[in-house]
RNA sequence: GACUCCGUAGCUCAGUCGGUAGAGCAAUUGACUCUUAAUCAAUGGGUCGAGGGUUCGAAUCCCUCCGGGGUUACCA
């Protein structure tokens, strides 16, 4: 925050004091009678009404183009612009005499807002306006936008400095089209999902956000502390656990979009918060959720886009069902050409050996097959597939594979070479699940910090028993981001997380006097770079 | 975290070999009653991210720091 006012900071807070003066208030407080958008004016408009249409919009004044005693306004609101005509003999009024050439001309500027009673019509030019009759100012813009141009699409001067549109990004979205889009079709996805689980009766629930065992996901978690408590509390890194106990309580369906928090690594795909939408079905199997999970991302994907194809950076990704299908174990094998099934954890090490993946003694045999699966594998799924049956070692909380007990009915996601969706047929035996969780505990003793802690309560839950259930999970970034094509997670996030802005402040002489230093000397440390004083101390 | 690039007017950007700051839009003043990246004329606007160094002289060269982008590592 600049304490100096620039040159147009300053002209505008001028003509908010003459607007006053000139009995106009700049932030009224009554309600603006608005009755009509912008683009639904022009989609409704009919050239050949007899009588024309009366409207009344409201919006921020986006552009002027003014030409003497008549000028043309670009009003843009919440669904678009629509242009205005503004003459003096129109709008000027006999309280208001100076309502054109002092009031619109003058004291307002782009940015501010105001609303406008007119009769909809054609230019000669063909573009569909408003005629203004009357024009009332709803409230004073004080700071500059960025202008941004568009002419046939094209923007010209575009705001992009990606550091001031993510962290103003009221900004950003007031200047830059296509930015709001991207935030409706993320909302839009969320209906369509609520939708699907809705019209099968799932139902919609929430879970905690502080956790005093952070379960459900392999991740480091943010801790907090609670005062009343005094205890550690973490900020939860996934919600499976207590879905998983709802199921135990009765529920047959459930599902929640979830918050979750790891504090990881920030880029272009994580942020330290990010959404999962979990949900948890009873009686169904992993091979049920697939196809559950195809259908929703179908679906959504057709309400968000009216298509089943996307275009992410060069590759067009089509969610039409019924997506492809591979084991773990036949992926690896397709990629790297080695059959790993049955090998143990030194054949295992031989193998990353072989391919050049690195390696280290914490890692368990999960874990490696893990790695070979993340290097050699992954990044090939562009189009939709579902990877399954994962080993064991890897999947604590997921029911042992009908078939092979070192697997797991496990699958996951893998969409344009990420990880997007990660479901299970649930682990419900509670014997079989205190054991998985004491392996963990070896693992984390091993040195890997993210093995996942023994949750007791949710043990005892299961010991309550849980009918057979089967659970996903599905990144809503990720899908969001793939839906409207971004490629970076902060363009699907409203406020992304960023270091806070910092200005360079130099404490003034008094604080230096207050703490002994002689007033002489404020200068000369100053000068030499102690410019705080706390740069004194340490 | 590592590597790399970037930070100049409200916004988008120039700035050559180190010689003391430029454009377009926006703003201000004026002209113009159907323009649309409106047009025309004139004017004002800068801690060149911050601090230090080299130099007669630094937006420019060197060092440190701050912020951001990209690549990479961990991870969803």
């Amino acid at each position: 925050m600049s304490i100096e006012l620039s040159e147009q900071e300053q002209v505008r807070r001028q003509s908010l004091n003459e607007l006053r003066s000139l009995g106009i208030d700049p932030y009224p407080a009554a309600l603006y009678p608005r009755d009509a958008f912008s683009t639904d004016i022009i989609a409704e408009f009919d050239d050949n009404q007899e009588t024309k249409r009366q409207v009344c919009v409201a919006g921020r004044i986006m552009s002027r183009r003014i030409m003497g005693k008549a000028s043309f306004v670009e009003l843009q609101d919440s669904k678009g612009r629509i242009q205005i005509y503004v003459t003096r003999d129109d709008i000027n009024t006999e309280e208001q005499p100076e309502m054109y050439n002092t009031v619109f001309k003058r004291l307002l500027d782009i940015g501010d807002f105001i609303g406008i009673k007119g009769f909809v019509f054609r230019t000669k030019m063909g573009e569909i306006s408003v005629h203004a009759e009357e024009l009332t100012v709803l409230s004073k813009s004080l700071r500059p936008l960025p202008i941004v141009k568009y002419k046939d699409g094209v923007a010209y001067d575009s705001f992009d400095d990606p550091e001031q549109r993510y962290r103003q990004r009221y900004v950003d979205l007031v200047v830059n089209e296509g930015v709001k889009e991207t935030f409706i079709k993320r909302t839009q996805v969320y209906q369509s999902m609520r939708n699907f689980f809705n019209e099968r009766g799932y139902i919609e629930v929430e879970t905690p956000v502080l956790q005093p065992i952070p379960g459900g996901a392999a991740a480091r978690p943010f801790i907090t502390h609670h005062n009343a408590l005094n205890i550690p509390l973490y900020l939860r890194i996934a919600n499976e656990l207590y879905l998983k106990r709802l199921i135990v309580g009765g529920f047959e369906g459930v599902y929640e979009f979830a918050k979750n928090f790891r504090n990881e690594g920030m880029d272009r795909t994580h942020n330290p918060e990010f959404t999962v939408m979990e949900i948890y079905v009873a009686y169904k199997d992993y091979n049920w959720m697939m196809e559950f999970t195809e259908k929703m991302v179908e679906k959504a994907c057709l309400d968000v886009n009216g298509t089943t194809k996307v275009k992410v950076g060069n590759n067009e990704i089509d969610f039409k069902t019924p997506f492809k299908r591979v084991t773990m174990i036949d992926s690896i094998k397709e990629h790297t050409g080695f059959d790993i099934s049955g090998m143990d954890e030194d054949e295992l090490r031989e193998v990353c050996k072989k391919l050049d993946i690195e390696i280290d003694d914490t890692m368990g045999k999960g874990k490696l097959i893990d790695e070979i699966f993340g290097e050699k594998c992954e990044g090939n799924y562009i189009q939709p597939t579902f990877i399954t049956d994962y080993p064991i070692e890897m999947s604590p909380l997921c029911k042992r594979h009908r078939t092979n007990p070192d697997l797991t009915e496990r699958f996951e996601l893998m969409v344009n070479g990420k990880e997007l969706a990660n479901a299970y047929s649930e682990l419900n035996d509670p014997i079989d699940q205190l054991e998985r969780f004491q392996e963990q505990m070896k693992l984390s003793e091993k040195g890997d910090d993210e093995a996942m802690f023994i949750d007791l309560d949710f043990v005892r839950s299961l010991e309550y028993g849980m009918p057979p259930t089967s659970g996903m999970g599905i990144g809503m970034d990720r899908l969001v981001m793939l839906l409207t094509g971004q490629e970076a997670i902060q363009e699907v996030l409203f406020f992304p997380q960023m270091r806070p802005e910092k200005k360079a402040t130099v404490d003034t002489a008094e604080k230096y006097t207050a703490i002994g230093v002689p007033e002489e000397w404020v200068a000369v440390l100053q000068k030499v770079g102690f410019i705080t004083v706390k740069s004194l101390h340490g």
